[in-house]
DNA sequence: AATGAATGAGAATTCATTCAT
DNA sequence: AATGAATGAATTCTCATTCAT
């Protein structure tokens, strides 16, 4: 699935390396001015400024400003499929609750990487995007997480998975995200992992998760 | 080469009858806008044009532009504290479930009515805004729900009741947020209701909620 | 709804050859707009017309308006250091008659260039200035006023250097500005020149100057 | 030559004392807004704020903004011509250098009362109105300087008496005025005094003003 | 390919002036 | 006469995008 992950599929151009190393630091600098500048400050001009190229070269590899965040939209999606599929596929011998922890970890330490990003993605995404590219992004998540619950043996408690699979992806991501923007009192790391994991547990999982999480 | 063009003072508060006329369509206009033509067509002139009055006018009762989805802002708390204490307060002898399904209805309702409007505010309201009104809103939104479920006789299987409010609070509103602006398949009203309202009861609620909701 | 125009930071400094040359246009075109079509023509836009550049240009080389007026007081004060020092300096042997009428001629002609600037820049300062700036050129000027005064065998009759300089200074200027805008009857270039060098004379140096000047 | 001093002038209109009232409060909130807040600030409505009426009624009684200050200019008008005739008036057994001092010491204390507004004149003046009437102005004043000098008797060393009641007069509102706007170091009250009286002597009078001041 | 100066449409905001009440 | 809400032209400034070098 990845550009580069996935041996069997099409190599999709493996540019020259020098675009490829230009596309990226417009793709880093675009994230760099998110998290430490805001959102206002991205401006074309300043994202080639940080990039370290002109405003003419950012153009000559992307279409336009919205590109920008449309690749990095990409990027992420990958990112997060990727994730997903190394979590969930081997979850041969693990319980569901080592399971949902792990994702949720995971999440939050990719969230923490960039959190503005996130939100812009989350949220821009909405605005700047074509309708279509966001329900498509939002669709794959969610259909990955829906494949995940339909494996067979899955002790899953939910009967409409669409459902279960898009609820729990928007609930977990929001309160994510909202965390790590709004640094609200009485939560820590910690904290949110351990109710994010139980939340999606008690959510989809059938099995009275035995005594309790954080009895 | 006289000065113009300083950024002044705040408005008087908008005050008797016909003031509160042109406040109110002013309001409903950038909700409108902001429904039909998207975030970025809600510009001051467009706002005022849709409102039927003047710039002149919207400047003579908003301060500047983000003060119009301050009061937007304000009036939506509001209307949600007092949605709130309206379907908590009154919890005497109604099921847990009853109380969590009538939330979810009166939110899924009162969202309905503006989505649009409910993610600026959410979200938009992140950037706009002095990041201690978010904050506030939130906290406020917040407390109220922590503050029910600390009555005393509540069945709360949560320790954390901070942490339990806030990520019950961003869950909901996300996923429904989610739900109504991208009309995912798989999903309708109904079926939110019900996935909804079960999150929070097996999130929050001790009680094996007995016999299964969807099931 | 998302933010903008915010006022933001300095612009980089006007650099090379081709910059120079825009700068040069827009500091031109705000003088001949200034001279022609009077203070409140000089608007942004206007300017830049007249410079023939578009206002994104012009915005690239200067931070705001005032920027432009800071600048042409900057080159004002550079030209009348230069004068001064070009005049006061050389004094070797020639009597103080002649140097006050010289620095009145050169005064003027520099000031019949473009009378309106020199309004703006002896008026306009005080209002659009930060008071400092002002202050300060007014008390460079002074000053070099005010050393020339002090050079030894300078047959000046006034005790305070500090408001003899000041009172001199403020006075020539008006006395002229007034002349170029007012044009009033029964005044010519020669009589101008003539009442200044007089009255300079007659305020600061000691010696009767002799019989009479335009007796 | 005063409207009220003259009696065989035509009484203009000696409105009704309400109309008066009203009239005087916006001239006088104009100064206060002036000197206070700046010139920026004096807006039609902050005028009417201050003077405790409407804006309409304002307009009810200025054609428009600048008519206000063109009644501020006559009425100042008035008072230095009024301010003059007293003191050249009744020269008849004082001393020249006892004159000038007290012209100089009378001007001092009404533009100490209110500098900005006769900054505004001096100099707004020259934007606003149409340049006849600054010149009409001016030329009033200068008009009674020169009918001074021009009295029997004068010992006046000027030849140009135009010139001279022009340069003067320039001379010394542009030194006052720059004086009091700017608080230069080495100059206060008694020196500026001194100062300008000299200025006066020097330049105008004929006879070697035999001691003096500085000497 | 890269550069970055130039462009100009478009946004926010102000304020003199009018006019219905 | 007085009021003050409403008007809207005019102004400053920004930023995505283009294009000559």
């Amino acid at each position: 699935m990845s550009r580069r992950g996935n041996a069997k599929a099409p190599r999709n151009q493996p540019r020259q390396s020098r675009s490829r190393v230009t596309v990226d630091a417009i793709l880093e600098a675009t994230i760099r001015v998110l998290e430490q500048e805001g959102a206002d400050a991205a401006t074309t001009s300043r994202v080639a400024e940080v990039a370290g190229v002109s405003v003419g070269t950012l153009y000559q590899y992307f279409a336009n400003r919205d590109a920008i965040l449309h690749a990095l939209q990409d990027r992420e999606l990958e990112r997060a499929s990727q994730l997903m599929s190394g979590l969930l596929g081997k979850s041969e011998r693990v319980s569901e609750q080592a399971i949902a922890r792990a994702v949720v970890e995971a999440l939050l330490k990719s969230y923490r990487a960039a959190p503005a990003l996130h939100r812009v993605l989350a949220v821009e995404g909405l605005r700047v995007t074509p309708h279509d590219r966001v329900l498509a992004f939002d669709a794959r998540v969610v259909g990955t997480i829906r494949a995940f619950l339909s494996l067979p043996g899955m002790p899953v408690r939910r009967t409409n998975l669409d459902a279960a699979a898009f609820v729990i992806y928007q609930a977990v991501r929001a309160a994510m995200l909202a965390y790590l923007l709004e640094d609200p009192a009485g939560l820590d790391d910690t904290s949110l992992v351990e109710e994010l994991t139980d939340l999606i547990l008690r959510y989809l999982v059938d099995v009275a998760a035995p005594e309790r999480v954080s009895a």
